[in-house]
DNA sequence: TGTACATCAGTGAACGCGCGTTCACTGATGTAC
DNA sequence: TGTACATCAGTGAACGCGCGTTCACTGATGTAC
């Protein structure tokens, strides 16, 4: 149990592993800022110390924490459309996981979208994790795009555009007042509404 | 232009006032934790020290300047809606002015729903700012609902709700991708949509 | 296959720095006469 | 109205703390023979 330094290749991927998954539930959790070099290493099982032998700077592991936890997004809505009917089953589908008190309990599974947006938008233009974040948002409003009901492509994608703002929004807005009624108030209109939206 | 401490009670006010206008401004702008009590005091031509004489804590005068924040924003909206002929042009007014890349740029005046969200939803439920954001939402769905198409009011306010939700999604996200062509399309591509929906 | 040794993943003390908050002090303001 | 003095808004040094990052060190791993 005690701590021998000169760990085997496999146990250092591991390692490295173990940091990155942390970091990606913990940074959607508490935000960028909320959550210290020594707190992730810890969660991971090891010492501060050692986290500069796999990445060069904080602001790399929060760029690769958040590319992976849209991959994990992304897996999931893959996952979830391909078991639907059609695509109005999928919109749905979709709507009413995004739209759930669970992601305001489990934040650190979240979708980053909503976890880490507000943390991205002070972030300066050069900072790695931007790019990952448009790059994450991207590909999610392909999905809404692939699944929208419009013969027009053009018109798909605005209307994944605005799906993805109008659950985005309500979820932060539902965050940010997650102690009050108003929380859930602002999840049930929402999500009727967009329900109303693909009837149409 | 030495300094010389003890000032008239006028002076006082007015410096009180300060720090408070620089907070409202500054953490839209910075965010909460982005700006320290002594960026806002010297913002405000005074020294750190002084804090404690006007507020109890940065908690405390982080909660002020929210609410200060949203009283700016329903002043602005409630004077655009005034000047509008009817309900739906007071919709659109309020649509295009709040999905505006102006609100990217000059974040410091910009809606506290959009700038403060992501800070706020991280704070723990008994700080005080949360109770002020509460408040500020609710003042602007109330404006919104009250402009809404519909005859029904439970309609009007989940109308309100889902607008809301969708323009401070797309603001987020747009600020959080700033830097990329992505920021300008779903701000287009939402307000648009929001557009069609209100002529249906 | 067995032995000797160089490598290097992880440790933990230390770095400079900025934070929120406290406090002894200052001296013009505001008041009591 | 003029003078003497107590008040208290603002100053700036100092507090303990946590941060990202660096680095000398350790000793099992992995390699060369």
């Amino acid at each position: 149990m005690t701590d021998m330094p000169r760990v085997s290749k496999e146990q250092t991927d591991l390692n490295r592993a173990a940091i990155e998954d942390v970091s990606a539930r913990l940074f959607r959790e508490k935000g960028l800022n909320g959550v210290s070099v020594a707190d992730l290493m810890s969660a991971a099982g090891l010492t501060h110390g050692g986290f500069y032998g796999h990445f060069s700077s904080k602001d790399e592991l929060v760029a690769v924490a958040c590319a992976n936890a849209f991959a994990q997004a992304v897996t999931r809505w893959a996952k979830r459309v391909g078991e639907q009917p059609d695509d109005r089953a999928a919109q749905k589908a979709l709507i009413d996981s995004y739209l759930s008190s669970k992601n305001l309990v489990d934040t650190g599974n979240a979708c980053p979208a909503m976890t880490l947006v507000g943390d991205v938008a002070r972030e300066s233009s050069d900072k790695p994790v931007r790019a990952a974040f448009v790059a994450g948002v991207s590909e999610l409003t392909e999905i809404l795009a692939s699944i929208a009901t419009s013969d027009d492509a053009a018109e798909r994608r605005k209307t994944a555009l605005t799906q993805l703002s109008t659950m985005v929004g309500a979820m932060v807005l539902a965050r940010a007042t997650s102690d009050d009624p108003f929380s859930a108030e602002i999840m049930n209109a929402v999500r009727e509404s967009l329900h109303d939206s693909i009837a149409a």
